[in-house]
DNA sequence: ACGTCTTACGTACATCGTACGTGTCGCGCC
DNA sequence: GGCGCGACACGTACGATGTACGTAAGACGT
């Protein structure tokens, strides 16, 4: 009567695909960090024995591509043409401040690891795109792409935490600054309550407006759409 | 007469200690990159015992903080105050365009480790120092430090091709552009050969020119110093 | 001569990625 | 029905890795 187990599904153990291994391996890295995922534990995690995952995935840097292409995947791209291309371009960069901030210690990940979808090409087409609107020409509009790009990505890993290196040790170390001598790190001292106060908010606007602005002044050769 | 081993040097053993294990693993990672490195490796390159590197470094995470201080100590940070600050900002961001160029393969791992040195803070006491000099007040400066490094960083790691993700897939997939449908994807398509083409010093200046001249059209509260 | 400190070494173990062989299940074909 | 066959989950096994731990050999003050 109830027992049929093959049709009605049983709940513990909903197929294993590629989809859900790929999932599995995002929350684990999530909660856990780059670091903790390996395949044992991806595994573990779906109740599935390791060698399991090598029937929906060839090795360990694919699924890693595969967790890249979900996380690039989560861009939500959609724009309005009728927009001015500034608001169009800013919509664009916070895009990928959003993606950032959902899957913080996957960024590594994304970065190092290549797509081979076309999702890939999706922000570069819309980049492109953009700076044509504005009425640059070809050459203009591939550096155009290539400043926005730069700034998107250093500010996300600047903000999430990934790149531990640069200003970011001003302000996880606050309370080793006492030792800091003031004669060879002056405004670092007398900026201190400013460094450790966080608004990444207004800091990640702030640059986007300098480029965006810029970008404005500059003189192009064919006239802008609007 | 001439066996006196311990006052002369054998040569063949000049001693082990942090620096050379540091200097052996930067080599080794810029070689082979830096997957290619394990104790055992960094032991064999040194002609030692891989538990002997544990006498100088508490664990591979310590040595490669260690990588990450050592690339960063490379930082070429000569100022001339004298200089208008725009180009001294310039020389600042270019200082660092250098060090990732002469260690592409290490940047991942100096970005994803803390510098406990205060050689980590002198970049950041420097941009605070310009745009001191150019006349912010303390918070925009702060900004201003946080914008011009996430673009250093952004175009960096763009450059060195360790972020594969976003248009870099671009440059290396020229092959695979036949099947693109020009349709989903019109402007990469049509600016494939501006795509292609490599200029990254123009393409980094570029950005850099972007920085500037907006950093420069923005009001200051202080008269600037030059 | 002798303890102590420093440093290089070797062994041992847990954990990792994954090559390979085995078992089970469902489905088309006779 | 029987039967072969491909797909998929599993278990075992091997090499490589990071490192805890014990050992030994020289340096040096007493």
């Amino acid at each position: 009567m109830n027992g049929d187990v093959t049709s009605d599904t049983p709940a513990p153990r909903p197929v294993l695909t590629r989809a859900r291994i790929v999932q599995a391996a995002v929350g684990l890295i999530e909660r856990e960090g780059a670091d903790a995922l390996s395949m044992r534990r991806v595994a573990a995690e779906l109740g599935v024995a390791v060698m399991s995952l090598y029937n929906h995935v060839p090795n360990k840097g694919a699924l890693l591509e595969g967790v890249a292409e979900h996380v690039i995947a989560g861009l939500e791209l959609e724009d309005d043409p009728s927009e001015p291309w500034q608001t169009r371009a800013r919509a664009l960069v916070r895009a990928f401040r959003k993606v950032a901030h959902d899957y913080p210690r996957c960024m590594t990940i994304v970065l190092t690891h290549k797509i081979d979808t076309q999702l890939g090409l999706r922000p570069a087409e819309r980049a492109l795109a953009l700076a044509d609107a504005a009425g640059f020409d070809g050459p203009t509009s591939v550096r155009i792409m290539r400043a926005l790009m730069a700034y998107a990505l250093g500010a996300q890993l600047r903000e999430t935490g990934v790149v531990k290196t640069l200003d970011n040790l001003v302000e996880t170390q606050a309370e080793s600054w006492a030792k800091l001598d003031a004669a060879e790190f002056p405004h670092v001292v007398a900026l201190s309550e400013e460094l450790a106060s966080h608004d990444p908010e207004t800091d990640f606007e702030f640059g986007l407006d300098l480029l965006i602005t810029a970008l404005d002044a500059l003189p192009r050769g064919r006239s802008q759409s609007r």
